[in-house]
DNA sequence: ATAGAACTTGACCGTTTGGTCAGGTTTTGT
DNA sequence: ACAAAACCTGACCAAACGGTCAAGTTCTAT
């Protein structure tokens, strides 16, 4: 009757088979929503691409908004946890080109994570406002701090640090969200080649160093 | 019985009224498609936010479909309209910059037809494809060309320049797109404020034209 | 003035949607 | 071995969906 089951998306508790179906359907729905955004995905869809019957992803997870939760869950974590701790006396241009090939990285590997999280922002955050609002600008405020004190102390160039960081953001994520876009563009065939990720980081690391006086200007010929 | 009028966009042979009702939902259509998607959009809502009934606007459109077209279509114009004439002996400096510029006020002044391209490109670009690989890939290594050019003459210092045409759209599109997230980081209601907006367009410039060799790094304090 | 073209729209239709449920099978702890 | 818990799923439902249509109203050229 009462299904209380309480279904969290890191029930350790119990269940061999409940973790493994669970896994492969927020997998599923990771891409489904990826691909359609909240309001286009489908819960057949998902089903059909998890290789199970649509009553059993209700099953799990109840309702389709339960589960798309579920999924911004899951990314949430993902993307404060990529963030390294960044220390007052770490070296400022070793930090920040090692923040930008994780934060690169996880645009290769994980392009699904950062769509479903795109699509969300573009339709103005209705569910996480408030992430961003609070452990978001909290990161933000922090590691901003941190590039000032550097600046303070002569050990970077003077720059605007929280933009600094917003276009970081925005250069890393562009690869993984409008992939097809840089694809097309290159002449490449729908997929981007290891080596346009390559090219690409070296280039955002390239370009912030420079900005920060880290890392001369070439001559020009 | 035969409703073959034809409809394109740009049909100014006749009919005020037709006109009129044509740009209403075309704005409408920009919106609700932009917070949902091609899918996750309903004709319905559409037609609500039109302030006209569901059927008026299939009698102008005919399908959902068409009418995304349509949208789609008014925005590639846009695009690619927005795009100023580079010539080769141009100033590098005020051509990078003004170009930035331009593509800063497309983010402040119609983030819709933004975000619906994103949106677009999120899914794969179903749609445009052939758009991406002709009209915007030409106009990449068109671009790049005169760059390149710049580079070799020593006007200015050596970069990847397609990949700093492609950084340039990822930090200004983040200002349309994802708003709402650095509205909340920068502790705004929900609407970031002109000055943002200013303030973000100089940090842009200034970083690509460091990245070039084109303005001094300030010296560290 | 008037006829034909253009525009309007409430009511309707078949399909798809998110979600439910009863009745079954499998797994698990003892 | 066995009962309880967990899992499975075809069949079903009301609501929402894109789209149609017939009957009307308004506009426009002559």
């Amino acid at each position: 009757m009462d299904q209380k089951t309480e279904i969290t998306a890191d029930d350790t508790s119990q269940g061999r088979i409940r973790q493994e179906n669970i896994e492969r359907i927020m997998k599923a729905a990771e891409h489904v929503f990826a691909a359609n955004g909240f309001r286009g995905a489908t819960t057949a869809a998902i089903a059909k691409e998890a290789g199970l019957p649509k009553a059993n992803i209700h099953y799990y997870f109840g309702t389709k908004a339960k589960l798309y939760r579920a999924v911004l869950d899951d990314i949430l974590v993902l993307w404060l946890s990529s963030f390294r701790e960044i220390g007052e006396n770490d070296d400022p241009a070793t930090t920040l080109a090692d923040y930008i090939r994780a934060k690169m990285q996880l645009s290769q590997n994980r392009p699904n994570a950062s769509k479903v999280f795109a699509n969300e922002l573009i339709r103005g955050a209705p569910r996480i406002n408030s992430y961003l609002e609070s452990e978001l600008k909290d990161w933000v405020e922090e590691k901003a701090a941190i590039l000032d004190h550097w600046i303070e102390e002569g050990r970077m160039a003077p720059v605007d640090s929280k933009r600094l960081i917003f276009h970081i953001w925005a250069m890393t994520q562009t690869w993984a969200d409008f992939e097809v876009q840089w694809a097309a563009v290159l002449g490449r065939k729908k997929k981007l080649k290891a080596e346009d990720f390559d090219a690409a980081t070296d280039f955002i690391v390239s370009m912030v160093l420079r900005t920060c006086g880290l890392q001369p200007i070439p001559p020009r010929s």
